[in-house]
DNA sequence: GCTATTAGTTTCCTTGAGGAAACCGGTTTC
DNA sequence: GAAACCGGTTTCCTCAAGGAAACTAATAGC
């Protein structure tokens, strides 16, 4: 009775086609993809310290990312490690030190990272006049 | 009587002065404010969809994001709405429909998502060619 | 011998994210 | 009156994320 109610709605909006429709679908894949890569409370702020900041070692970021523990920080670097993002370098000091370092696929990261924290700055922003 | 070992090693690496470190760390914190807001299994893939897809409503996410259930779709479109990213609209159909919709505020994400799908898809490619 | 450093690991614990399935109230169709 | 569609909510459950604190091992200084 009602043509505009359409019951089975296609999913793609109007003048999109099917083959738009798999291009998104994609998209979201994708994002779905890095937000693994990066998820989790601590991952980003260790890859921007390292990135911001330089290479680091394991007490340095203990203090840099603000609250973490050894034990999350230890598994955090090995993730980071696992997906080529950092490396870990045992240097001959006697008390015995390890470097951390951005690969340069890490490196490949700084545009999201920097697009992340320029849209967080302005969120700040925009909630201290008053938004949210 | 090694002072290559620096055991209190200055955080800032070479050449940083004390500001630059201020400004550093408020950009941990930047990136730490996005990732509360987009945490999660779901929310990026959610605003992903209405972005590249358009308005839906709540039947269209529920088979757009692939997996979800009503109830954690239910739950993450209130934090949505609650962060100003999406309206929720209520429309006088007959089987009641309710439509949401970016807000102008959440447009402002697009540079982050597009950012990140753009690595994602790239991060694809590195590892089929054999990399990770 | 005592303490401090570095870089972790181990153990135990709590909290919360997330999922499956049932249910609900309203409306339309048959 | 039964079934189906919409937009959820409620209940119950599990598993993983995360945290605190103790512990290890090596070395150096006092």
């Amino acid at each position: 009775m009602n043509d505009v109610l359409s019951p089975v709605r296609e999913i793609a909006p109007a003048g999109h086609t099917e083959s738009d429709c798999r291009e998104q679908n994609h998209k979201i894949l994708a994002a779905r993809d890095v937000m693994e890569i990066l998820s989790g409370k601590w991952k980003i702020q260790i890859i921007a310290a390292l990135m911001f900041k330089g290479n680091m070692r394991f007490m340095d970021l203990l203090r840099t990312v603000d609250g973490i523990g050894a034990k999350m920080l230890s598994k955090e670097l090995q993730d980071l490690e696992a997906n080529r993002l950092i490396t870990r370098t045992v240097l001959p000091t006697k008390p015995i030190t390890v470097d951390y370092a951005i690969t340069p696929y890490g490196k490949t990261l700084r545009s999201v990272i920097n697009t992340i924290v320029n849209w967080g700055i302005n969120h700040r922003k925009t909630i201290m006049r008053g938004g949210d």
